[in-house]
RNA sequence: GGCGACGUGGCCAAGUGGUUAAGGCAGGGGUCUGCAAAACCCCGAUCGGCGGUUCGAAUCCGCCCGUCGCCUCCA
């Protein structure tokens, strides 16, 4: 049985879909501003092993994530280095799925962008309009939070409690300071659609609940996202959605993602993009199982310093894993005790798995599984059980999105010139010269090799 | 002002009432090895502070100290 935590009751609950076997999950995407930082890399790879372990379990899943490609902030910024605003979002959605793609985050079936549902907007604020749940003023639109009576109950405040205006000023022409724009009238110059209302563009909140409901329905499974979106994002798309559709609830399960910091050290100012390293950069610095390591070993709810050191101790973790994925030497018959350590590895970690994804405990039980095939290894044990344990150790972490391929990005004379080394090497060995096949190894590591001697033979490794 | 989170060995991080407080990284000591590397074995914390509840608390309650998030830009 799986259990996940839901925001709107601040509890663990029991996850089953509304349709048995299939699950609707829509997980909210960047917007696109500017590159993706690190920070969206650990929503998007918390989700990433939520859909995957739901898979595993035996679920099919239908994902959307949307790409928020008309906005304040696109405009600004667009403005400013003289591109359009489309322009700008495209430039963003190709560098978004090419590091997503690297960091191996599964596609969503769907990735719907705000300025392809304009129409379905339009038509959700008129019915909104209609029923007396938004009002229009001057080529805008709000939304009436006060008609709608569950307005709070996510972010568990209520309406009057709320310092409106704590952070921006308040419009004088709204009904209630909370109310939040369905659709804003454009200003001049500004990329607008016509309306009803005159043109303008959409309000941020209105699209999730447009694209969420034409693509997955009224009432989804799951909806995610981090944690800074609880308030006021995602209670405004379910005051909207439900005033709506007039069905309850939107969502089922709200889950939320714990927010990723930058070191202390670097920057006092968490606002900004500037103070966040990108996945570009972390890209070129760490591997992507290095990052999901990092990531997933600190619970998904709980709040994640980014730490260069803590990344690169990951990559260590990471190398130890990859060499319990090496072959057996083989020589003292059937690794026996295995299966049992397998077995219990495995209960382990879907039993973490299970309790709202604890990955740090998952992650432990792959290290102890790792370690029990190593051991095998070095008493010279091997045969089925031993590989089966390794093809659970791939399985549990592919769960978890970590690949452990061994990178060998090296083309043939590179390869030639390296085992022509290794034998030559071989042979000095066989002759006790060890100073001339120490230097070898010496020259090879300047290379960017390291040769490991093991009962199997030399084995190389990039450094 | 309101709501909320967090403080566990050198670093990262699970555990939320009762076995010897997971796991990773780093470190020390070993085994193996011509050497090296890797791997394996062994070694380290009483859980921010104080008080309380309980037969029993890191785990519940209160207060204090410290860090942080949200209260219409934000994954």
């Amino acid at each position: 049985m799986l259990f996940l935590y839901n925001t709107l009751t601040r509890r663990g609950e029991e996850f089953q879909p509304q349709e048995p076997g299939r699950v609707r999950m829509y997980v909210c995407g960047p917007n696109l501003y500017g590159p993706c930082h690190v920070g969206h890399a650990f929503s998007y790879i918390a989700f990433d092993v939520l859909r995957r372990y739901l898979e595993f379990r035996g679920f099919d899943v239908i994902h959307v994530q949307n790409f928020t490609d008309i906005e304040d902030r696109i405009i600004e910024t667009a403005r400013s280095q003289g591109k359009t605003v489309s322009e700008l979002a495209e430039n963003y959605i190709s560098r978004f799925f090419r590091e997503t793609d690297a960091l191996h985050i599964k596609r969503a079936h769907y990735y719907p962008r705000a300025t392809e549902f304009i129409p379905r907007m339009i038509e959700m604020i008129q019915s909104l309009l209609a029923n007396g749940s938004a009002y229009a003023l001057d080529g805008d639109v709000y939304f009436r939070v006060r008609r709608f009576p569950a307005y709070g109950r996510l972010s568990h405040r209520s309406p009057d409690e709320m310092m409106s205006g704590a952070r921006i000023e308040i419009d004088p022409r709204k009904e209630d300071p909370l109310d939040f724009a369905l659709w804003k009238g454009a200003k001049p110059g500004e990329p607008s659609w016509d309306s009803p209302w005159g043109p303008g563009r959409p309000g941020w909140h209105i699209e999730c609940s447009a694209m969420s409901t034409v693509l997955l329905g009224e009432t989804i499974d799951i909806h995610g996202g981090g944690q800074d979106l609880v308030f006021p994002h995602h209670e405004n798309e379910i005051a909207q959605s439900e005033a709506y559709t007039g069905k309850a609830p939107f969502v089922r399960f709200w889950l939320h993602n714990g927010l990723l910091r930058p070191s202390p050290e670097e920057d006092k100012m968490t606002r900004h993009l500037a103070n966040f390293v990108s996945c570009q950069e972390a890209l070129q610095k760490y591997s992507p199982d290095a990052l999901r390591l990092f990531m997933l070993s600190s619970h998904y709810r709980t709040a994640l310093t980014w730490s260069e050191e803590a990344v690169a101790a990951a990559e260590s973790g990471v190398e130890r894993l990859k060499v319990a994925l090496r072959p057996a030497y083989g020589g003292a018959g059937e690794a026996i005790g295995l299966p049992e350590t397998a077995k219990k590895a495995r209960d382990a970690f879907l039993a973490a798995m299970d309790d709202d994804l604890n990955t740090p405990q998952a992650i432990a039980s792959i290290f102890e599984l790792a370690r029990g095939i190593n051991q095998a290894r070095d008493e010279g044990q091997g045969g089925g059980s031993f590989d089966e344990a390794q093809a659970v150790l791939r399985e549990l972490a592919e769960i978890l999105g970590l690949r452990l391929e061994k990178k060998v990005e090296i083309d043939e004379t590179t390869r030639k010139h390296l085992e022509e080394q290794i034998a030559q090497r071989e042979r000095l060995r066989i002759e006790k010269r060890w100073a001339e096949a120490d230097r070898i190894r010496q020259e090879l590591a300047k290379e960017g090799f390291l040769l490991e001697d093991t009962p199997a033979g030399t084995v190389w490794r990039k450094i």
